[in-house]
RNA sequence: GGACGGGUAGCCAAGUGGUUAGGCAUCGGUUUGCAAAACCGCGUACACGGGUUCGAGUCCCGUCCCGUCCUCCA
């Protein structure tokens, strides 16, 4: 079976054939570094390393560029708004460049501990200031920009079909309705250079043909993606709230300056809802990977938690849900660490496996796939053999996982040697108390073939 | 307010016209001195009201609710 995928520029699945042959380009927009990734961020990481691993596991090489957005945008009001590179500073006493350094680090941290591949190349906003600059320039030269008093801003009513990724209705946008228009023209107009204030100095600005300052949100990605894949790359990937604003200028830009709209496929990843609310790393108050791991779960665990929806689903996490998905993994890890050798895989349940996958990566379906096999009567080897396949895209590395060691404390020990010798001495009485005793310290004694185990409780 | 996208059994979640998706929990069973763990078995649910059709969770209309965007956001 081909690779399908949903492309949201023509709203429907189509089959994925790459630009150049054999070769795929994939732009995934990135986090800006003011504070930590929240695990709704994580997801949509983790939906993109699915996609890099299932064009892998097609054959393709993959050329994977991830941007860090390293330079600060308006947080509020367009005219006087601080930026958040600013504000994180002010909340932090780093400087602005070790804020950007600080979070990028952190963010990198927690992909690789959700086994996300490392893109080929991370890009820094900061690093392109005169590719934005050259960008901004073009688009001067072919006229499809315009100076107020705070910046360069790019007209989008001299393209005939802006925001048709989003399918804006353009009439029916309320200018203002949430933020004040400043001297824009238009409602959809935006920033492609933003002048730094008169009475305020900035940490990060630079001189450019149009005054000092620094650049507008957007152009970041255009400037960079046209460096690294070119003026039409194969897929852009990035959160669903990109459709209506960042992706659709980026598109808006691109398609000025070098006529073409950017990429052929447009992926988005979906929301994590947290009780029924938005999860926004604007508001301070959100989940990382590291209160999930306090919590007793591993990152492991979250990836597999990701892997039962949809990439195109808003999901609802969930405490209990969350908890629901780990049970799931540590089944799956026990049952395939107890299959000994691996034999020849099952080429029937690759194929299915693959052929959901391929499906608009229906990761729920290619699961329950797995889920059959693992209750299948095939053999242990073939099923052992047949996930280590799969794992390629899992990336869950069953092969790699081995029993927590449960460090238990020599008195813990003495209590259950005590309570294996009232069992064979068959005082259940006292055995039963000694185990109530043990659990009391918080352990827990499970009687196995090979003898008593003790594990946390 | 508008555009766009959703509402599936206790929970998470696939599924777009007609044959049980899956996971977790509950319950029953195997096992155990009893447990625990593990394994096996077990669920006809599709927001509400109309309509189309031989047949609808799946298509159409209306209503209610949720999300995305119209500030920065994955």
């Amino acid at each position: 079976m081909t690779l399908q995928l949903f492309d949201t520029y023509e709203r429907k699945v189509r089959t994925f054939e790459p630009l150049k042959s054999g070769e795929v380009g994939i732009y995934a927009c990135g986090p800006t570094v003011y504070n930590f990734a929240h695990i709704g961020n994580l997801r949509t990481y983790l939906f993109e390393d699915l996609l890099k691993r299932v064009l892998i596991g097609n054959g393709y090489r993959v050329n994977h560029v991830v941007n860090i957005t390293d330079v600060g945008h308006l947080t509020s009001d367009a005219d006087t708004g601080e930026d958040k590179m600013e504000l994180g500073s002010k909340r932090t006493g780093m400087t602005a460049w070790e804020l950007a350094t600080f979070y990028t680090e952190a963010f990198q941290k927690d992909l690789e501990r959700l086994n996300v591949r490392s893109p080929d190349i991370w890009c820094k906003a900061t690093d392109h200031i005169q590719e934005q600059i050259d960008f901004v320039s073009d688009l001067e030269s072919k006229g499809f920009t315009y100076c107020t008093s705070d910046g360069v801003y790019f007209d989008s009513r001299k393209l005939n079909n802006y925001g048709y990724l989003a399918r804006l209705d353009i009439d029916g946008l309320q200018a203002g309705a949430r933020v004040n228009q400043g001297e824009r023209r238009f409602v959809t107009d935006f920033a492609l250079w933003k002048f730094s204030p008169e009475d305020e100095q900035r940490q990060m600005e630079w001189d450019s043909p149009w005054g000092k300052g620094f650049p507008g949100w957007h152009i970041e990605c255009s400037a960079m993606s046209a460096k690294y894949l070119g003026d039409f790359f194969d897929i852009h990937c990035g959160g669903e709230d990109h459709i209506p604003i960042h992706h659709t200028n980026e598109i808006a830009q691109t398609e000025a300056s070098r006529g073409s709209r950017l990429a052929n496929f447009w992926m988005h990843g979906y929301f994590l809802q947290m009780d029924n609310a938005k999860m926004a790393k604007s508001s301070g108050e959100f989940l990382t990977l590291d209160v999930l791991i306090e919590r007793g779960f591993t990152p492991f665990d979250y990836r597999y938690f990701c892997f039962t929806a949809h990439y195109r689903s808003q999901m609802s996490f969930s405490w209990k849900s969350l908890e629901a998905a780990q049970t799931a993994l540590s089944r799956l890890y026990e049952a395939f660490a107890s299959w000994g050798q691996a034999g020849d895989a099952s080429e029937e349940y690759l194929a299915r496996f693959h052929e959901f996958l391929n499906d608009d990566l229906n990761m729920p379906r290619a699961l329950a796939v797995i889920w059959e096999l693992v209750r299948s009567d095939e053999p242990d080897e073939v099923k052992k053999a047949t996930l280590l396949v799969c794992d390629e895209v899992l990336g869950l590395d069953l092969a790699d996982w081995e029993p927590e060691e449960v460090i238990v404390p020599d008195e813990v020990l003495r209590l259950a040697e005590d309570r294996e010798g009232a069992r064979q001495a068959k005082d259940w009485a006292k055995a039963d108390a000694l185990r109530d005793e043990i659990s009391s310290l918080g352990f827990a004694v499970e009687d196995t073939r090979e003898g008593p185990v003790v594990t946390k409780s």
